[in-house]
RNA sequence: UGGGCUAUCGCCAAGCGGUAAGGCACAGGACUUUGACUCCUGCAUUCGCUGGUUCAAAUCCAGCUAGCCCAG
């Protein structure tokens, strides 16, 4: 709790031993993350987060800095585990035991104490029905960058501090820095910016950002495999693998016609349309298809299409050729402005709509209370209500909010 | 019932006697802490059917079948 100001920056650590909770999932950067802050003289605790159940255990899956999932493989993890099924839910319930077992390997093995908080319901009102509900209003919600907003800076540190916690530790591949020209932590792109993930931390304030520490974002990703493999942790050559947490094989279509009891067959389906408003063919279920789509239309003609706009009312998917995709503006709501105080006037940026795509040049011009008018220079492809629109300013990440 | 035209991968479509382009769709993979995009790979031993000509045919000929068009 004692956290003077004038103490936070990088090369001026808490006097005495200041503790730390450490976001812990099983996988490398997480695992780097604790062993490196141990090291500093932490005293530290691994925190596994429990954000759901699957059908087949009540496990759930945990993450910490970064949601890297377990290698349904599991070959290169240490720990103990049972053998894997191939059945997709038993495997995804089996990667969760795996995860508790390496994280825990892992703490043990660094000699840090380690607990498994349970945010079960927290994650589900907060993440997972949220996601839901975007798609059924025909939107394309990021959960990542919801997770981080409410979970693991909301809940986790909420926690974090309620038990005087003084620094939250995560592998997220992003950096903080004080800037004391003007008073404010800067929220700031990682040094290997392959693997950065400011895009998904927009929306830390400046109290969030306080009390965060993410020892990776000055590392490489290959120095990350060559700390943990030197220290000894036997998931340091795991892969990365990726996809929605909650959804273990990836057909989060599926997923949100069982959450909305629409799992009988025909429930959803509607019509395939043209700009014209032509009937092209019929689809599966608007929440099966995002603005951009292309594959998995099961529609062919001369030139392929794209879906170009969702209409929950008389639920039909427009489609169009690529070239109709493309525009110079867009809105955004609920906007955090993060290493900067709210502009007054328009200002230049460098604007990202999706977190693989690079940046765009952009002038930003606040229009309310937490709205932002973001007009590109250059058109913009397939810019998707429900997306996150993050403002960069060379490294530093301005501030972000969630495309209308 | 006469006359004409067309039949090549799920869809579209090259090919015009020398041993099956391409696009779309689809499948798998890469990329990616979201959804997408993108990229890579695969995808007709076979050209409506049956015969014939030829060293050689999807390509020429004949018959059959199917669809389309025009006459009635």
């Amino acid at each position: 709790m004692p956290v003077p100001d004038e103490v936070m920056s990088e090369k001026n650590i808490l006097p005495g031993k200041p503790n730390a909770w450490i976001a812990m999932s099983g996988g490398v950067d997480s695992s780097v993350a604790a062993y490196l802050t141990k090291k500093e003289g932490f005293d530290c605790t691994g925190v596994m987060m429990k954000l759901f159940r699957t059908k087949t255990n009540e496990g759930g899956r945990e993450t910490g800095g970064s949601c890297l999932h377990i290698a349904s493989d599991g070959t290169q993890v240490a720990a103990t585990t049972e053998a894997v099924s191939a059945a997709t839910d038993v495997a995804a319930a089996t990667a969760t035991a795996v995860s508790v077992a390496t994280a825990t390997a892992v703490a043990t093995l660094l000699g840090i104490s380690f607990r498994v908080l349970d945010l079960v319901t927290e994650f589900d009102e907060e993440v997972i029905t949220p996601f839901v509900t975007a798609y059924q209003n025909g939107e394309t919600p990021n959960p990542c960058v919801e997770c981080n907003r409410a979970i693991k800076f909301g809940k986790l540190l909420e926690q974090a501090t309620r038990e005087n916690v003084d620094y939250l530790v995560t592998g997220h591949y992003a950096r903080i820095e004080y800037d004391n020209h003007r008073g404010r932590f800067l929220l700031k792109k990682a040094v290997d910016i392959s693997k950065d993930q400011s895009y998904f931390l927009y929306s830390l304030t400046q109290t969030q950002l306080k009390k965060l520490r993410f020892p990776l974002g000055g590392l490489e990703k290959d120095k990350v495999r060559e700390i943990a493999a030197a220290a000894g942790l036997g998931n340091a050559y795991k892969r990365d693998s990726q996809d929605i947490c909650f959804i273990a094989d990836g057909d989060y279509g599926s997923f949100i016609k069982e959450r909305t009891k629409e799992g009988e067959q025909e429930a959803g389906h509607g019509n395939f349309i043209d700009i014209e408003g032509n009937i092209l063919g019929q689809h599966k279920g608007i929440c099966h298809y995002t603005i951009g789509q292309r594959r998995g239309l099961g529609l062919s003609l001369k030139k392929p299409l794209y879906v170009h706009s969702k209409n929950i009312v008389d639920n039909t998917v427009t489609l169009c050729e690529e070239g109709l995709l493309y525009e110079r503006t867009l809105i955004a709501d609920d906007f955090i402005w993060s290493s900067i105080e709210k502009p007054i006037s328009p200002i230049r940026v460098m604007a990202k709509i999706r977190h693989t795509k690079a940046e765009q040049a952009a002038i930003v011009t606040v229009t309310g209370a937490d709205t932002v008018k973001v007009v590109f220079d250059l058109p913009q492809r397939a810019i998707a209500k429900g997306q996150a629109v993050v403002l960069y300013d060379g490294d530093v990440v301005l501030g972000g909010g969630r495309i209308r």
